[in-house]
RNA sequence: GUCUCAGUAGCUCAGUUGGAUAGAGCAACAGCCUUCUAAGCUGUGGGUCGGGGGUUCGAAUCCCUCCUGAGACGCCA
């Protein structure tokens, strides 16, 4: 909404700067004193080529746009060209675009044809689910429906850990020390402290390690005791896991794990060693990227076994030849990122051009106390417990402040949730984060509760209307008399914002930008709702256009929850 | 040691890809519920944008250099 008068601004100055018009259109920004305008234009960019002062080109600029009659007024002021648009039709034109189809306002659907694959969250088989696999599998979510949004089809996968000496470990614990039983009752919780147990003994026990492998080996081999065993636990973990996506309502297009590639390695190695891109260091086979300044890749270990590089350019050929995927995101702490580099280029060198698209989404790691965690010293925060102590501060302060409200279990949760949720995504995915539980059960400020409490705030308006006024949500959205409060222009504003915030979200793979936006829509909803009485407005025209502009808001905030995974419930 | 990423208010972070007086939230303090949900709103205090150079009309943003932190650097993933 924005965009279109921003466009009209670019269009007449196009041909006076000699610059296209959507190179125009991207130098637009926002005053920062909404007194000077409400979009400006910097001139200090053409001084050179028009070799005239800015000040003098940015007066010719103004007289132009006000001679077009479509701004409400244009004025020069230093280099820039400060527009006021047309603040009623711009309103109107944003609520009934937001009522009749609000993905309209932030897409325009620029992935379509696209099939991008978004591999995201991969926990570990046999290992609890920690906060430390929240943000792979947040941040992936999010993109997933992102891009989903703008017309692409997705296809998530979660690439479950579920290969690996590891489970040599974990086998061999299990028929040390564990007992049936128990693992039954707790499954992934006996079997991690199994695991962790396993890795404490063979500290002053090595042969521990050689047991360990030895049962690798025999799960390799296809050997059956291991392989129920394996398979038992797999099927044990998924439950766990589903659980905790059913919470976080994440789901996988492919639930697809390492395992899945062990019969698709020899073809990559084989296509590898007939392209000649193979040699021979210390044993190994590897691929030499000295030419990139990076370390060669590893392809085949000195015993000859596959080793991850080789596994994620098999899933990565299966996901474009057979998944049919053209874009491939992978959703994968920082601390990945010369893997992928490596894995990218070996793709390259075999002739995929289609490794430009591959994309590492890096995020920074979550520590705890200040210290990374580590699953094998036991040094986990469960995500569960987090998503428990969440819902129950959330049920305490609904029972506090709002006694009658109904569902509250139900409310509690999407809401509990919703905080957990929202504080890992609202920040810059590449800054490390240090798990406080101060931070994640705070639901004041810049939360997700913040942003859900003023969807609910707007819906008990509108259900008020509904009962009080049902002839003004019907009519048309026609602004009052005179101009818009600063308040509602401000909230406007912020919505307008819609389609550039979605598309830097999308070019950046960076879903904190519409946390961002929809903090900043909330803050302004909720300051127009103090400064503007909506139900008791002064006339019947004004009421019927605030009741729109607040059905549009809860529209527009519930919409971009979705986005961001999060639920929004009407009450609260 | 080499490479990558980060460094902005006491704390957690934004800062529209080089634009106007660097902004929020938390914490602290002071106000605002006889009126639409106070999980809210308003105000006050708080800054060497890690340091130093440079590029230009203009730098938190780009370049160089140094400091600090995190991560990666061949047979784990």
């Amino acid at each position: 909404m924005i965009q279109t008068e921003k466009q009209a601004i670019a269009e007449v100055a196009a041909p006076l700067v000699g610059l296209a018009a959507d190179e125009v259109a991207a130098l637009i920004e926002y005053p920062p004193n909404p007194e000077l305008g409400d979009l400006a234009l910097p001139c200090f960019r053409f001084a050179k080529v028009l070799r005239k002062a800015p000040p003098a080109i940015a007066a010719d600029l103004a007289d132009q746009l006000a001679a077009t009659g479509r701004f409400e007024s244009v004025q020069a002021t230093g280099g820039y060209v400060n527009v006021r648009v047309a603040r009623g039709r711009v309103a109107r034109t944003l609520i009934s675009a937001l009522s009749a189809h609000p993905e309209t306002v932030f897409s325009r659907q620029s992935s379509a044809g696209d099939t991008v694959a978004i591999d995201y969250s991969a926990p570990n088989i046999a290992k609890p689910f920690g906060v430390g696999h929240l943000r792979s599998t947040v941040i992936g979510h999010a993109l997933a429906n992102l891009f989903r949004a703008d017309g692409a089809t997705v296809l998530g996968v979660n690439h479950l850990g579920d290969w690996g000496t590891q489970f040599g470990k974990v086998i061999a614990a299990y028929l040390r020390w564990g007992d049936e039983e128990t693992v039954r009752r707790d499954p992934v919780k006996e079997l991690f402290h199994l695991y962790v147990r396993f890795h404490a003994e063979a500290k002053d026990n090595p042969e521990l390690d050689d047991e360990g492998r030895a049962w690798f080996k025999r799960l390799e081999d296809g050997d059956p005791e291991a392989t129920r065993l394996w398979q038992w636990f797999i099927d044990e973990s998924l439950k766990v896991f589903q659980a905790m996506y059913d919470r976080l309502g994440v789901s996988f297009e492919f639930t697809l794990g390492e395992s899945f590639y062990n019969d698709k390695m020899d073809a990559v190695v084989d296509e590898l060693r007939s392209r000649g891109l193979l040699t021979e260091s210390d044993g190994a086979l590897v691929v030499d990227l000295s030419e990139w300044n990076m370390p060669p890749c590893i392809i085949l270990k000195s015993d000859g076994a596959t080793i991850y590089p080789t596994r994620d350019l098999a899933a990565a050929l299966y996901r474009h030849d057979v998944l049919g995927a053209n874009r491939l995101f992978y959703v994968v702490g920082g601390e990945q990122t010369l893997h992928f580099q490596q894995v990218f280029k070996v793709l390259e060198l075999m002739g995929r051009d289609w490794a430009a698209n591959c994309r590492h989404v890096a995020f920074g790691m979550m520590k705890y106390n200040g210290e990374r965690m580590s699953t094998r010293r036991g040094k986990v925060v469960y995500l569960e417990d987090v998503l428990d102590r969440a819902v129950a501060d959330t049920r305490q302060i609904i029972e506090a402040k709002n006694p009658d409200l109904p569902d509250k279990d139900w409310v509690a949760e999407q809401v509990g949730i919703g905080a957990v949720v929202f504080n890992d995504l609202k920040n810059y995915r590449m800054h490390d984060v240090d798990f406080r539980y101060e931070d994640v059960l705070n639901f004041d400020g810049e939360t997700g509760p913040y942003v859900q409490y003023t969807h609910a705030r707007a819906c008990s308006v509108l259900r008020r209307a509904a009962s009080e006024f049902p002839s003004d949500l019907t009519t048309d959205l026609a602004p009052a008399e005179g101009p818009l409060l600063d308040s509602e222009w401000a909230l406007v504003t912020e919505m307008g914002k819609a389609n550039e915030v979605f598309e830097r979200a999308l070019a950046q793979f960076d879903p904190s930008l519409m946390a961002r936006l929809v903090l900043d829509v909330c803050h302004a909803f909720n300051r127009f709702y103090h400064d503007a009485p909506i139900l008791a407005a002064p006339d019947a025209q004004t009421r019927a256009f605030r009741l729109g502009l607040t059905d549009a808001t809860r529209r527009f905030i519930a919409y971009t929850l979705g986005l961001l995974g999060l639920r929004a419930p009407e009450a609260m």
